[in-house]
DNA sequence: CTTGACTCCGTAGTTGACTACGGAAGTACG
DNA sequence: CGTACTTCCGTAGTCAACTACGGAGTCAAG
């Protein structure tokens, strides 16, 4: 009954969870996946659920959660700490929402900047190099 | 005819461009800040300009400028290079839309995680977890 | 049984933009 | 002139999330 995702040396769980051998270490050293123990002078082991693991941390990763973080939703990762997780998740969004305000308006600056630059081609000063140093 | 802008000791200038003095000998070392002479014996001394340039600095770096592109404009800074400062100033901007594409796709995803987990209120299981470890 | 690949483990390096420390020398104030 | 801030300068530490290295030990194929 054990598939293809039981018993995997690290480097297959690495290359099963698309990491890197030593970010699996990191994780370990990081509390955020267990250290599974050795077997009598051998080689540790790993299983499909240390590879559901990490892929976890690599989905939550692409939200915007920090590894910190990430350790605090895997406390709740039974499901049933509902509003804990929810508070995270809200904290995270209005993180990522501020981050969106901050850059959209680095984009308006930098395209209205960028099209004076460009309006006014017979110009003695570039328009973009004295916008910044106005912008005291 | 010289203002309270001119002679500055490094506190002063540094408070003056609204940074601290560590910063202020951190961009000396990066070239990004002139290191004044030394009066015989005595201490260096700093002058509006030097305001202007670390302003310039900060300003830059609200749009998204690395210290090091930074260092490429204050080469450009006569005002006369136009092209080459707009090609930093396009890269930058393609940059920019592409981090606002990124955390608008994060936006979307965590709005309807965390509103799944709300609307949801006798699950079972917490659906904001459930969609992380889905998410493969 | 040998060879070559893989694993283990601790320590150290990377990047970017700072921030901190510590001791000696300069300076402002009363 | 004393004393309490500043400045100077080099070195080292911080944060996040890895990545790299080196010298064992282990494993699988032939
Ligand atoms: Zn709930
Ligand atoms: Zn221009
Ligand atoms: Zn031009
Ligand atoms: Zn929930």
């Amino acid at each position: 009954m054990k598939n293809a995702q039981e018993n995997l040396t690290i480097g297959a769980f690495a290359k099963a969870a698309g990491v890197n051998v030593e970010t699996i270490r990191f994780y370990q050293r990081k509390g955020l996946l267990p250290t599974p123990d050795r077997p009598y002078g051998s080689i540790r082991r790993y299983s499909g659920a240390d590879v559901a693991r990490v892929k976890f941390v690599r989905a939550a990763q692409r939200l915007g959660f920090s590894l910190d973080e990430i350790s605090e939703l895997l406390k709740l990762e039974d499901g049933t700490h509902c509003s804990e997780a929810a508070e995270l998740a809200a904290q995270r969004l209005a993180d990522v929402r501020a981050r969106l305000a901050d850059l959209s308006r680095m984009e308006s600056a930098l395209s209205q900047v960028l099209s004076a630059c460009r309006t006014n081609e017979g110009h003695v000063t570039c328009p973009l190099i004295a916008s910044l140093r106005r912008s005291k």
